[in-house]
DNA sequence: TGCGCAATTAAAATATATTTTTTAATAAAA
DNA sequence: TTTTATTAAAAAATATATTTTAATTGCGCA
């Protein structure tokens, strides 16, 4: 598919990571990754420069990489950002979107609303974080700015590798697919106030959520 | 110095990408690199693909890598982005900086006013550019946010490199001191609508500059 | 028994070599 | 003259080998 080894690796790792398959500040080891991709070190180191970038991983000289740390202060952090850029995306989408742009919500809408959420292991089924993921951005698409959906993308990434966490103390206590809905409604019948008080209760929430988990897994660490 | 070779070759590939030393969509081709910095192809790669996920490359897949491309319209888009940035960052400065945050901003102005804006061939220095940046930096960094000044730095070195093709035609008729000079006095001040104000048409003004000498040289190459 | 130091091991960083793919150049056919 | 094959050159991608650096272990000694 993708011609390039690096490529996919760095489509894999990437998505792995993401995905919550390797802890916060675990060592990424070169020749490790090399053999479990069957592929050269330097086609991993290659994939590791990339998302150093990214700030999925650290990189320090002479030592290797590592997953990029997890914090309570980075994720509200995170979460302030979010909420000012996706905001403005959605204004702007709300105020340029066509019918096209509608229809790429409707339809990213009920795909959602048809994947199963959980997966067997109680985390979040990797088809729904897709789904997730392409309605959020197919909201955000039509605010017409390539930089400001660049930006978007990076946070919105590094937001997943959060969501995981929480899902262990998530359990249904949230209606997800409700603020969903009613985010897309808001959004499509062009009421902005409504949907930028909708999107910005919806990163809260999930913020919210997410830093007892993050806080009940410290406790933990700290109790072995 | 910095001890590996990859991060090294990194930084001065950055600096030069950004000081406009190579033409946009210029080949970068991997052994020529790896002879002129003298590491091996590895390194360059590297370096490379850390560019890549900033943007400041592009890198496709079997045909290698190339110079990101600019055009007016990636100019305009970058510029209301970084209107949105960097006034957020600014609001946030003004109400959280510190007697800290204001010697910095001193110090970084002084030094920008102590700094020859041109060197011998017409362009801005480098002495300049850095100082230029440090000061802008400065001015934003009491925003408190790590995520805002990550953002910010990206688009701010983004247009670096926009910046030294402004220089040809921005042949004195602006009073960039002066415009510096007020957003800090207005910073200082606490006055932070008049700040706002500034910092907005600094922007705006530079990117009419820019996009001026942008379309200067795309008639020019057509005429040839 | 605890501590510092040398020897050993492991892993990262770098260099070199090989393979594969793309680009270009040239020649043959329409 | 234009187009299409064929081939040669260049460059990217990948793999392997070497060197350098950091971490670990075991040993002598206080």
């Amino acid at each position: 598919m993708s011609g390039s080894a690096t490529q996919t690796v760095y489509e894999q790792l990437r998505a792995s990571l993401l995905a919550g398959l390797y802890r916060p500040e675990e060592k990424l080891k070169i020749s490790e990754l090399g053999s479990a991709f069957s592929v050269s070190t330097g086609a991993i180191r290659e994939a590791l420069a990339r998302l150093t970038a990214e700030g999925l991983v650290t990189a320090t000289p002479q030592r290797g990489f590592r997953v990029a740390p997890v914090s309570v202060a980075d994720l509200r952090d995170l979460t302030d950002m979010r909420v000012e850029i996706e905001t403005k995306c959605l204004r702007r989408a709300i105020a340029n979107g066509d019918l096209a742009w509608e229809t790429t919500v409707v339809a990213a809408h009920h795909r959602l609303t048809g994947t199963p959420i959980a997966a067997h292991d109680g985390s979040f089924s990797p088809a729904w974080m897709l789904a997730h993921a392409d309605f959020h951005a197919a909201l955000a698409q039509a605010c017409g700015s390539a930089w400001m959906m660049r930006v978007r993308d990076l946070l919105f990434a590094h937001n997943e590798r959060y969501l995981d966490l929480a899902r262990k103390t998530d359990r249904g206590n949230r209606d997800a697919a409700r603020e969903h809905r009613e985010l897309m409604e808001a959004a499509l019948a062009r009421d902005t106030e409504r949907a930028v008080m909708l999107m910005t209760a919806h990163l809260d929430k999930t913020r919210d959520t997410i830093e007892a988990a993050l806080l009940a897994a410290t406790a933990m660490n700290e109790a072995n």
